[in-house]
DNA sequence: AGCACA
């Protein structure tokens, strides 16, 4: 019992039949699971694809015995635990069953429910779902609303076959980024199968559709009132400019307040207010300037770089629909930086922050090599990094990470680390004299292979 | 890398 050594943590836990795996290659199958699991017994349940980011997995084993062979044996082998080349990380679940795993979204029909992560709803146009989902057969109707999951649509077609041809090709891709809006980084679809079977469409409107019936009547209003982004002429893109940004912050390692994202955002002007909450088991935040200028120039600037180096706390910027936030003057999700702060000149409030240690925009040279293992490597914050307002000497010193223009969505975790430099940083001055938003151009949708498939990212 | 609700 007493095993002596670095490991001991593993049996802290009281052994359950159910298994919970972490660190599993994104989207990782039911069939890898349980070729990993099935030589330490009989498993009759599991529950893949769980958590943010779809890297977590329960896998329940016949007999409890069983549960702690695999746990006990990768506790002590040198080799750990993989899925395709990547290390996973095994522990006694707290719960005892998986519950639930064949949900009704499991039974197969002829209609499919849509999920579109981390996009806004009208982020995606009913055109674009249209012509994404027809290369599959005739769709016949799409409903689109929004969930408290996202984005959602119901998307029914002839038959069964022809459904599920669409959710086995389509389940956890993207949306090539072509076909989305110029801010849109990235529309994960998440499909599972509807119980409806036959949707009632009322009227064609931006949010539903029935191509079987060309002569149902246009909702009137259903066009005009619309704060979704405007459609262009082909109906895909156009974006409203807004003084708020709404900023979705990926692979959030470390803790985002609202004075880091201050720092970071005051370089391109005054920032007025800050929320951050949570959506979709996502961190998000709203950025307000004082006008929609700087807004502009500040999303073109931050737009896909990281606010720590190491592509952590990624920032993927759009324009929210708000133009106004109301938020609590200063608590730790919120700011309103026009309150004149009593006691507190506005460089000043730098003076607590007791979960922002890292430093954004730190060097990368200074944390090269040094994995972040905690908030140890990362110097305080002090008032003399806040950057109060626009100061080019600070913003040419400031070297940033962008991605690899390839990366995926879904992908960050698997790529290779490469990030490349910013070497020139973006000056507002540039960005000014830039387009703020590009052309509207859109390849024709016969850009896509025929099957619909090889266009859409992994 | 740390627990599932759609």
């Amino acid at each position: 019992m007493s095993t002596s050594g670095q490991q001991q943590f593993r049996y802290t836990q009281t052994p359950s039949k159910v298994l919970h795996l972490r660190n599993l290659p994104w989207e990782c199958s039911e069939e890898e699971l349980i070729e990993l699991c099935k030589p330490f017994g009989k498993i009759v349940n599991t529950k893949c694809n769980v958590g943010a980011n779809r890297n977590q997995a329960f896998v329940e084993f016949a007999d409890l015995n069983q549960a702690i062979s695999m746990v006990s044996y990768y506790a002590s082998s040198s080799e750990p635990a993989q899925v395709r080349g990547k290390t996973v990380y095994i522990q006694y679940s707290n719960r005892h069953e998986i519950v639930n795993n064949k949900s009704p979204g499991d039974t197969p029909g002829n209609v499919l429910l849509v999920t579109m992560e981390d996009v806004q709803p009208g982020d995606v146009t009913i055109e674009v779902i249209h012509l994404v989902f027809s290369a599959f057969g005739f769709v016949h109707k799409i409903a689109t609303f929004e969930k408290a999951a996202g984005f959602q649509a119901l998307i029914q077609f002839s038959d069964v076959e022809t459904a599920s041809a669409a959710k086995n090709a389509l389940d956890g891709r993207s949306i090539p980024r072509y076909l989305l809006l110029e801010h849109v980084t990235s529309c994960h679809l998440r499909i599972s199968y509807s119980a409806h079977t036959d949707l009632n469409i009322k009227f064609q409107s931006h949010r539903s559709r029935d191509y079987t019936n060309p002569y149902l009547p246009v909702n009137p209003t259903a066009f005009e009132g619309f704060v979704q982004p405007v459609l262009g002429t082909d109906g895909i893109k156009k974006e409203q400019e807004s003084n708020v940004l709404l900023a979705a912050i990926e692979n959030m390692q470390y803790a985002v307040t609202p004075d880091v994202l201050h720092t970071v955002f005051s370089a391109f002007g005054t920032v007025q207010k800050i929320a951050i909450f949570e959506k979709n088991g996502q961190t998000q935040a709203l950025i307000q300037y004082p006008d929609v200028t700087t807004a502009s120039v500040s999303k073109d600037a931050l737009e896909g770089h990281s606010i720590y180096d190491g592509g952590y706390c990624k920032l993927h910027l759009t324009y929210s629909r708000h133009t106004d936030l109301n938020v609590k003057a200063h608590s730790d999700k919120s700011r309103d930086y026009t309150i004149p702060d009593s006691g507190m000149l506005p460089g000043q409030q730098t003076s607590s922050y007791p979960t922002a240690p890292a430093t954004p925009w730190q060097n990368p040279q200074a944390a090269a090599g040094y994995p972040p293992s905690g908030y140890g490597t990362a110097a305080p914050m002090g008032p003399q990094n806040q950057v109060p307002s626009w100061d080019p000497s600070l913003q040419a010193g400031r070297q940033t990470f962008v991605s690899v223009p390839s990366t995926f969505p879904g992908q960050t975790f698997a790529l290779s680390p490469g990030v490349a430099y910013v070497s020139a940083p973006v000056s507002p001055a540039q960005a000014v004299s830039s387009p703020l938003v590009q052309s509207s151009h859109v390849r024709p949708p016969g850009a896509a292979s025929p099957a619909g498939q090889a266009a859409y990212y992994r």
